[in-house]
DNA sequence: TTAGTATTCCTTTTT
DNA sequence: GGAATACTAA
């Protein structure tokens, strides 16, 4: 690719900019000079473009636009930056590293698998990946079937990746966090061991890896440290209260053996990422890990109200850590927030979608409007609500695209093309055919292992015999589509892949072994023409699998004529902004989650989570509650507690109001048994 | 060994 | 009320 430099870096322009949009402690901390530097930067401060004007202005001062690294917590908002970087400093904002970490280690990664035991062609595997070859490893190191007391597959990966993400051994992470499983803490050794030899075999990187490899590249290596000292001159680091250790000892390693330029931009108060290692100790400790570092307030707050602002601080003041919040709205009054009770969770979804068809009655659009809640399940009812009343949406949270089983089928096909040693892809495959189980699965793919070239060994008479005389038929079918499917030549076309698989035998098995079969086959077809702007299936499958936000064909293929309300977790909704927020289910267990208080810190954590939900809005938050809940299966409705988040806001901060039912509650039933229940 | 059925378990957040 | 696991029949 030919790389063409603007002569002309607008310097000047870049001055008025400077002058017109940015307030003083923000134009301070985007001309901040060389070293280490920390953005403290409230909600609504201008974070985003604080740290876009000071990637353009390193790169009018002369850094190359190709040495900066500018990490980010999701791949939406690296786009966001370099587009609005795009349009201050023009094509060279495309050379800027920017991505999270994962994605920016797997581009570095890529180069130098081979030092570290992998080649360049890894696939990398999703959690539910690696669970399956957690499982054969437990298998490995003989753990399960030895009766009820052994810790489940998913509990241990999530220790194993937990350990992976604050660098410390598994034995120890699952002694101080599952005390109960203090008699397994050998065998769980013994299957992190196990577990790291399967996916070095089937030359595959969990998402821990692209973390812990690249650090392991850093420490073990020196020359590599020196590389990538050299390449990055500056770091940037977003959201650097969510960082783990591993990821700071990256990038502060690099910074170090290099120019020793890194800027931290983050708010303590939005930590919410603890559970997956964040370690809040990353951003309130930073000016003694680093001395002489320079910090930056930014407080102005210029998206919400002063009543918003007001709840806010209100709220979070009751957190016993943390810097102190001198946050202050920047925006004229407006309406204090409303907290509404509920009969019950359908009367809460009735009230919130009335409130949202009255809004848009009065101009407004849907998609200034979001529901923000802590669990995922919580949108259930409203969903149901939302169909039943003809109001388009679109989910940010639940399943995301690539995790819905048919796509991952065909990601499967991908993949042991692109990695004909990827176990868990090839078993996926296997496991559709009929007859085929776990067993035949594994004993196929020992044959295919012992090959230098998988993908002829699958076609020997070796691997036929293998099969059942009923099987065979069908995997004689599968071998000819994967014959068919490498002819499209998919490592450059894998547009032109998936349309070998909706051409092969595929489309069947679908409708065989999945409800909707035709909408699936449909989603695949949308697949397809996403691929079709690929020209890498290894860039296609990395970037769907560490695309992080990508929830549906709707945030595939944007259509960008409709309007649709946003429903979202508040973790998935960091930092995004909306004219009304509603928060519904704002009730002890579960907001702040049940699960969450046992843990040391748990209350703080949910607090910040209630917090950067509030934060989202700019005029209008509504939060909600049923006061009463259905209690197990079907048992009948319990009475809730409303959350101490409310309780222990002052009653001036917001306005309290109640829904009462209009009608008799004969009527009522009949109402929500028709529209309320969800189907989904 | 697979496939279908019964049972138990556990309820979060994501790259 | 759904998913993972255990059990059972073919």
């Amino acid at each position: 690719m030919r790389k063409i430099r603007l002569k002309s870096t607008p310097a000047s322009r870049l001055g008025e900019h400077f002058e017109r949009e940015l307030n003083e402690a923000q134009r301070a901390a985007v001309t901040a000079p060389d070293g280490y530097n920390l953005i403290l930067a409230g909600p609504g401060s201008g974070k985003t473009r604080v740290i876009t004007f000071r990637v353009a202005y390193l790169i009018a001062s002369g850094v190359p636009a190709g040495s900066i690294m500018l990490v980010t917590f999701t791949r939406r908002a690296a786009r966001e930056m370099v587009n609005r970087l795009e349009t201050l400093i023009g094509e060279q904002a495309n050379h800027v590293w920017a991505g999270t970490f994962h994605h920016i280690g797997n581009r570095l990664l890529r180069r130098a698998a081979p030092l570290l035991g992998f080649q360049p062609n890894f696939t990398i595997l999703d959690s539910e990946d690696q669970l399956d070859l957690l499982r054969l490893a437990m298998d490995d190191a003989e753990m399960s079937g030895t009766g009820k007391m052994a810790p489940r597959p998913a509990e241990v990966q999530h220790l194993l990746s937990f350990a992976a993400n604050v660098d410390r051994g598994v034995a120890e992470v699952a002694a101080e966090r599952r005390p109960e499983l203090l008699e397994w803490a050998p065998k769980l050794v013994d299957v992190a061991g196990a577990y790291v030899v399967r996916k070095r075999a089937a030359n595959c990187m969990d998402y821990d890896d692209l973390l812990l490899q690249w650090g392991r590249l850093i420490r073990e290596f020196p020359d590599q440290r020196e590389l990538q000292g050299r390449m990055f001159r500056h770091l940037l680091i977003d959201e650097m209260q969510d960082t783990n250790a591993v990821q700071v000892a990256v990038v502060e390693s690099i910074a170090e053996a290099g120019a020793g330029n890194l800027t931290a931009v983050g708010d303590d108060a939005q930590s919410i990422y603890r559970f997956r290692g964040a370690n809040y100790d990353n951003i309130l400790r930073f000016a003694e890990r680093h001395p002489g570092a320079r910090i930056f307030h930014l407080d102005t707050n210029y998206r919400s109200t002063p009543q918003i602002v007001a709840f806010t601080r209100a709220s979070i003041a009751h957190n016993r850590t943390g810097f102190p919040k001198e946050l202050v709205s920047a925006r004229p009054d407006g309406v204090l927030p409303l907290v509404v009770s509920a009969e019950d969770a359908y009367d809460e979804a009735v009230f919130v979608c009335e409130q949202i068809l009255d809004e848009r009655d009065r101009g407004r659009a849907l998609g200034q409007m979001a529901i923000l809640y802590r669990n995922h399940h919580d949108s259930i009812v409203l969903q149901g609500e939302l169909l039943a009343r003809g109001i388009p949406y679109t989910v940010r949270s639940g399943l995301r695209f690539f995790e819905q089983a048919h796509i991952k089928d065909v990601l499967a096909f991908l993949r042991i093309v692109a990695n004909p040693r990827d176990e868990a892809s090839w078993r996926r495959l296997l496991l559709l055919l009929p007859g085929v189980g776990p067993a035949k699965a594994a004993a196929i793919y020992e044959l295919l292992a012992r090959h230098e070239r998988p993908l002829e060994a699958i076609e020997s008479a070796e691997a036929m015999a293998l099969l059942p005389a009923k099987s065979k038929g069908f995997f004689a079918g599968f071998v000819a589509d994967l014959r068919k499917l490498r002819a499209t030549d998919p490592e450059s076309h894998p547009g032109a892949a998936i349309g070998a698989i909706l051409r092969s035998g595929y489309p069947d098995t679908v409708r065989l072994k999945y409800e909707r079969p035709d909408n699936r086959i449909a989603d695949i077809e949308q697949f397809a023409l996403l691929a079709d702007r690929y020209d890498s299936l290894q860039r296609l499958v990395a970037d769907l699998i560490l695309a992080g936000d990508v929830y549906g064909m709707d945030s595939l293929a944007p259509d960008e004529t409709r309007d649709l309300l946003v429903l979202s977790t508040i973790h998935q909704a960091k930092g995004l902004e909306w004219m009304h927020v509603f928060i519904p289910r704002v009730v002890e267990d579960s907001f702040p989650h049940r699960r969450s208080l046992d843990e040391p810190g748990g209350e703080d954590e949910e607090r910040r989570i209630f917090y950067v939900g509030i934060t989202r809005a700019m005029n209008e938050l509504t939060l909600s509650y049923p006061l009463s809940l259905p209690r197990g299966a079907r048992g009948p409705n319990v009475f809730t507690t409303p959350s101490r988040f409310l309780a222990e806001v002052d009653e001036a901060l917001f306005e309290r109001a109640e829904i009462v039912s209009g009608t008799g509650a004969g009527a009522d039933d009949a109402w929500f048994s028709g529209a309320g229940r969800p189907t989904i």
